[in-house]
DNA sequence: GCAGACCCTGAAGCTACTATAGGGTCAAGA
DNA sequence: TCTTGACCCTATAGTAGCTTCAGGGTCTGC
């Protein structure tokens, strides 16, 4: 198949797919003697790999490492393990940052029933007032995700 | 004050500093004859509110318009009210999303106890599979944010 | 007069794509 | 045979919000 055929299947652009290429995460197909690509279903069959990989979230250079893994069939895994792990360290990091967040910004919301004017807005208020405040450390080395 | 103390007293990098300026986050500073920047507590004060803004993860065009709005002190504010609530529903959106992933992340990390090989990995055998299966729909037209 | 800390500009790098420009290929229909 | 339209190719730029780098000037103290 072409292209366009095993971007349609795994349900990519066809850009990616060169993009996944170039990235070394999908092998160098055959080409035609006009210089389409040609794929084989184990082709395909990687890309559904890496697309589900990125369905969870998982950085590109972690896909590639654990394509590399999958290779080495006889190691122990635990770097597939601790790869996994890692990742989901980070995704409860930034769901945990965005709890707090939420409850921030609801908060913010709540200051401002939009029945009034800019000059005495509460979020605006609010807003400077904590940018101002010594004790607001919010913007102060906070990590960002 | 120059570019690396009013850095300094919001906690950025210099070079953010200027980056915030080529965006009109900041307005134009004075310049001293060798070409420094000069900067005024009014100064310091704004990048406060960019840094707290930015804190609670809003884009760089929402703090554009927050500051454009907050000049016009006798509109009403529900353009600050629609702009904070759109971020809101973003960020609620987001931590449904990182949930759900975080589920699906856990249950992959559940696959494997590390004391085996590569070649039968619960966690690799999952992900080949998953990513094969006609039933797993989460890589298929995904909302990506 | 020199070291070290600071300042300047412009450009590239980061992630994971997406989009655009400018061109070639292929199969079907008139 | 010509044309149309759908596809393919490459290379490059754009997205967000910075950070880093290269290459240079300035200022202060010893």
């Amino acid at each position: 198949m072409h292209t366009g055929e095993l971007a349609r299947r795994a349900g990519v652009d066809a850009q990616t797919v060169r993009y996944y290429e170039r990235e070394k995460l999908l092998d160098t197909p055959a080409r035609t003697a006009s210089g389409y690509r040609i794929y084989g279903p184990a082709h395909l069959e990687r890309l559904n790999f890496v697309r589900h990989c990125r369905s969870l979230d998982m950085p590109l250079a972690d896909v590639r490492r654990l394509l590399e893994l999958s290779g080495e069939r006889g190691l122990s895994c635990d770097d597939v393990n601790e790869l996994v792990q890692a990742h989901l360290e980070r995704v409860r990091a930034k769901i945990a940052a965005l709890d707090a967040l939420e409850k921030q910004l609801a908060a913010l919301r709540a200051q401002c029933d939009s029945r009034h004017r800019v000059a005495d807005c509460g979020i605006l208020e609010e807003l400077i007032h904590a940018a101002q405040g010594e004790a607001c450390a919010c913007h102060r080395g906070r990590d960002r995700t």
